[in-house]
DNA sequence: GTCGCCGTTTGACATATATCAAATAATTAT
DNA sequence: ATAATTATTTGATATATGTCAAACGGCGAC
């Protein structure tokens, strides 16, 4: 999962000035520093554990016949979390590896249901982000369904650029449906 | 837009057990019955109502380089709806098009926001909804980005006979992102 | 029933992308 | 710094899928 916006955001921030929730936020709350490499959550297990970057970045992935998929690129202020686990308390179809260094808050999932429901500010976060999250989702699968993979690459330099700018080639490709050579090659030519 | 849930259904059950709530709710909604061709909503105007089909069938659609790309196909129980037009009053990335006569329940955004506001089981109704249709799409997602053609039609008639068997090739393939040819070539072969 | 219209199937060929393999280039560890 | 590992580029070839065109089939209008 990811995604963040604007408006959500402010409705934080304005949250956030209410004392009682910025405690009992706080007090449900812990800072980590992961390293490169670490996972956050494996494919299979329950995600019982939401994580907001602070700082850094992950990568979401799933594998397919013995090879990684890349699923998502998560930097700061993303929410890592696999939305269909920590919902529906099943194993999680994907994992989330940290890319680079990365500072994490991390909230457990069941924390976060009493947190929902003690502040009804946090539930509307929660609502908001949801829809953000699904009309992101469409917007994604809309560029895989039918544009080429030279136009689904610009679209996300367009759209993405610190990914691109941050993340490598192969990690990219598969995020896009493609292999890494046919990548390189639509970065040669332009 | 389109998924429903078993949790969501008896939620939704349960809520009209209370008479304030139906009363309010079939005052603001209303029956209509659609013909085969019309469309509910065409791509770029604002996405005003919610569609809830009783009966039928109904197709998202948008266009791209003069064709068709088919985005979802909704039956009976599911609500038909632009997410990002009626969210955020936005014009509608895609058209919904009526595919047999079809029995209809129209509600109007701004309506179902005041009934949410008014009822908060409507507005988990709403959230659940939102998680739903979140976790549909990302598994849609998945089956794009890595599938064959042939595993895209397979897990297609395994997960949604009922589109299969309704639906003529031509929208059946833009859905799943070939051309008409092949997948009918899919098909021959078995 | 016959005609005409769609939707589907089939064929020949073009093209985008994948695969396998090797050569560079860039990072990381020693 | 140097070696060792890992990431990227490039090349030759294979394959899946697209494109264009024609034939076939079912089904409603008349």
């Amino acid at each position: 999962m990811k995604y963040q916006e604007a408006i959500i955001e402010e409705l934080l921030t304005t949250a956030f000035q209410d004392e009682t929730l910025r405690n009992a936020y706080y007090e449900a709350a812990q800072e980590k520093m992961f390293k490169k490499g670490d996972l956050l959550l494996e494919q299979g297990q329950i995600c019982r554990y939401c994580y907001t970057l602070l700082s850094g970045a992950v990568r979401g992935f799933y594998l397919k016949d013995g090879r990684e998929i890349t699923t998502s690129f998560c930097f700061a202020s993303d929410v890592v979390m696999s939305l269909e686990s920590a919902t529906r308390l099943t194993p999680s179809p994907e994992s989330f590896e940290v890319l680079e260094d990365s500072l994490v808050e991390v909230v457990s999932v069941e924390k976060l249901t009493q947190l929902r429901a003690q502040f009804p500010v946090l539930e509307k976060v929660w609502t908001l982000s949801m829809e953000a999250y699904a009309i992101w989702l469409e917007e994604r699968l809309a560029s895989l369904q039918f544009a080429t993979a030279k136009e689904r690459y610009e679209l996300l330099l367009e759209r993405y650029p610190q990914i691109v700018r941050n993340v490598q080639l192969s990690h990219i490709a598969s995020y896009l449906g493609i292999t890494l050579e046919t990548l390189s090659r639509i970065r040669a030519k332009g």
